[in-house]
DNA sequence: ATGGAAGTTAGAGTGCGCTCTAAGTCAAGC
DNA sequence: GCTTGACTTAGAGCGCACTCTAACTTCCAT
């Protein structure tokens, strides 16, 4: 064999995804897709498929993505290509209220930007 | 008298913040400012400037400062104009976090929306 | 004076997303 | 063969920000 397929253990996928050993273990137990190996001694390993797994599923949570609905979507995917559109359209849905929330936010920060522009000349809360 | 003060009861308190009655009473008990005014009967009428104090409260929350910063920075606010530069520097701070969790939140939408874009042509979740 | 609406309170309950605990297994090094 | 350490599990616990409940008071209209 030419190349070899990287392989991590528990600790070293908390490192690269950012996520904690016990959130790893929480998430699979809620949504985990590509089923994680184990090795003979019943340890996980994960491919580089689940890095990039868990790399877009941070991205749903971080963008506030309720854990219900990933697994919403991830029961979609693990039932076939019948359901990509069904798929695409809730991905598209939280793309639509992701882009709604940054508006608010960016509003707000705003707000609070303009707040410490006059602060020295407002003296109201 | 030339001018009223228009005043808002609970209710009306709700409708014009968008925070609910008991997020309203909520707020009050964990910190606020301008102590709420009373009728006769015992219930709550808010000035103008509680309006204004929440509006400023709801852009500290909705851009995710906790309700303890929030209590502090009151504080703060009650303990006198001495304490002006200590508030500044919190919201100060605030708008940093602020501003990183924005990048970051439009870096994850960038990725999800990589993903609609190219959804028909990859396989993995 | 009575019923109902609209407020009041203290404190309990809820939902979410982790986060931790306790008890156990396994493999490697002394 | 025993300790140490890294992992395993099921399930309990936690922190946050509400959100609701139950019991009560007050005012107003009939």
């Amino acid at each position: 064999m030419a190349t070899f397929m990287t392989s991590y253990n528990i600790n070293k996928m908390s490192e690269v995804t950012g996520l904690s050993p016990h959130t790893l273990r929480y998430y699979e137990k809620e949504f985990m897709v590509l089923d994680v190996s184990r090795d003979a001694s019943g340890h996980r390993y994960y491919s580089e498929n689940h890095v990039k797994a868990i790399h877009f599923i941070s991205a749903l949570r971080r963008t506030g993505m309720p854990i219900r609905e990933i697994k919403r979507y991830i029961e979609l995917y693990k039932s076939g290509s019948s359901t990509v559109e069904q798929r695409l359209d809730l991905l598209k849905q939280h793309e639509q209220r992701v882009e709604e929330d940054l508006k608010k936010t960016q509003q707000s920060l705003l707000l609070i930007q303009e707040k410490i522009q006059h602060y020295h000349e407002l003296y109201d809360l």
